[in-house]
DNA sequence: ATTGACATCGTACAAAAGTTCGACTATAGT
DNA sequence: ACTATAGTCGAACTTTTGTACGATGTCAAT
C-alpha cells in the first residue's frame, strides 16, 4: 500500500512492464520478464511482482494469465469520438466512432465519457475549430460550465452555460455570435478537458 | 486489410475485446470471450479473432495467450509528465516521474515524447497556467513552433520561436513579456499537443 | 438444388504460463 | 554472531489457454 520505496530491482521490473504493455498491446508473463530482466527462475519475477502488487503498482490478478497488468490510476480508457451526439450513454451499442481518444482513468472507470470534434469559432479562444473535447454525460450543469446541447432533430452544439431565472441561456465565447435560450435542447454532457493538437 | 465491413458479429467481439482490455489492463483470453459473447464454443470466437486479424483490426499476437490485443494505431503509450526537462530522451532510465498522459500511437512508438505542466502565464492564451503539453524530442525548430529551451542550470522554459538572421529569438505569446535571445539555451523538443482540463 | 459466406458446436491436445517449495547468497543493521 | 531484508535459483506441479478437427445450421444468391 505504501506507494513509496521501491527497490531498483523493483523499479525495473515495473518499467519493464511498463514499456512491454505499451510496445505490445497486452503486459509480458512471467517468463517473459525472466528473459527482459536476465534471470533465469520464474519465482524471481514472481517475487516482484508480487510486491508490486502490494504496494499497489500492479493490479490485482493474481492467477490470470499475463497478470501483471499496470494499476488502474495509470490505466488509460479509450473513449470513442461520436460525429454527433447520440440519444444517450447506452446507447450506440455497436456502432464505429470517428476514432478513439485515450483518457486516464483517474477516478473511477470511463464508461460515462465520450469525445466530440469541435467544428466552427462559435467558441472561439475558449475551443477552436479541429480540437477534441471529452465530455461527461449529465443532464444538468452549473453556469459557466461549457455544456454540449442536443437537439430533437440530433443536431449537437457546445456553447457556455448561463442558468438565469428565465432559463437557461447558451454563449458562445466567441462576442461575435449573440447568445440565445436554449429552446427545446436539453443538456447532453459538459466538457472536462480539451486535447489540442499544435 | 479492408477495413471495412465488418459483420456485426465481429463487430461485438471487436467491441468485446476493446471493453475488457480497458477494464482489466490487459486483453481477454479466448475463453473468456467465449463466455462475454455467450457461445460455448472457443472456436467459434477464435474463428472471428483470426477474421478480425486479417482486417487489421487485431494486432498480429496469434500463439500467444491473451493475445487478442487492439490494433496499434488504437493502441496508447504513456508518456512520462517530467518535472524539469533532464539531459536528453535517453536519460531517466528507472527515475519515476511526476505522472503519465496516455497518447495514442498514431506513427510509430511513442519513446520520443514527453509531458510538461506548464506554470506562469507567459505563454497566456495559447497555454495556461496548469496545461499540460506534449513535447516530441528534438533539436531544431521553426519559426513560430512553441518550444522547450533548455539552459544549462536545468531550468528550461516554453515559448515561442522566432528564427532571425541574428539567432533565436524566444518569444512569449502574451504581449505583457517582451521577446528574448535565446542566449545560451538550447532547443529541447517542441510542443506539439496540449490537454487542458476544464 | 447448390454453392458459398457466416456462424456455431464439442472435444481433444500440446504448449504456455502461474504457482509453489526448499535452498542458497549477499548485505546491512543490531 | 545473529537476524532481517532483498534477491536468486531450478525443478516440479497444476491450470490456463491457444489451436485443430470434423460436423452442423442458416441464409442469400445462382
Amino acid at each position: 500500500m505504501s506507494k513509496e520505496g521501491l527497490t531498483p530491482r523493483q523499479q525495473q521490473i515495473l518499467d519493464l512492464v511498463r514499456n512491454f504493455s505499451a510496445d505490445n498491446g497486452y503486459p509480458p508473463t512471467v517468463r517473459e520478464l525472466c528473459q527482459l530482466a536476465g534471470v533465469s527462475s520464474p519465482d524471481t519475477v514472481q517475487y516482484h511482482l508480487d510486491n508490486l502488487r502490494d504496494k499497489g503498482f500492479l493490479g490485482e490478478a493474481k492467477g490470470r494469465s499475463r497478470g501483471a497488468q499496470i494499476a488502474s490510476e495509470e490505466r488509460v480508457a479509450l473513449i470513442p469520438i461520436l460525429g454527433k451526439v447520440p440519444a444517450g450513454p447506452s446507447s450506440g451499442a455497436y456502432a464505429e466512432p470517428m476514432g478513439h481518444v485515450p483518457t486516464v482513468m483517474d477516478r473511477g472507470d470511463a464508461s460515462g465519457l465520450f469525445a466530440l470534434k469541435i467544428k466552427g469559432d462559435s467558441m472561439e479562444s475558449t475551443l477552436w475549430d479541429g480540437d477534441t473535447v471529452v465530455v461527461r454525460w449529465q443532464e444538468t450543469a452549473s453556469s459557466n460550465d461549457v455544456v454540449v446541447v442536443r437537439y430533437d432533430d440530433g443536431e449537437a452544439t457546445v456553447k457556455r452555460l448561463k442558468v438565469k431565472p428565465s432559463g437557461l441561456i447558451l454563449v458562445p465565447d466567441n462576442k461575435v455570435y449573440e447568445p440565445f435560450d436554449i429552446g427545446d435542447g436539453r443538456i447532453a454532457g459538459k466538457v472536462i478537458s480539451l486535447i489540442r493538437k499544435l
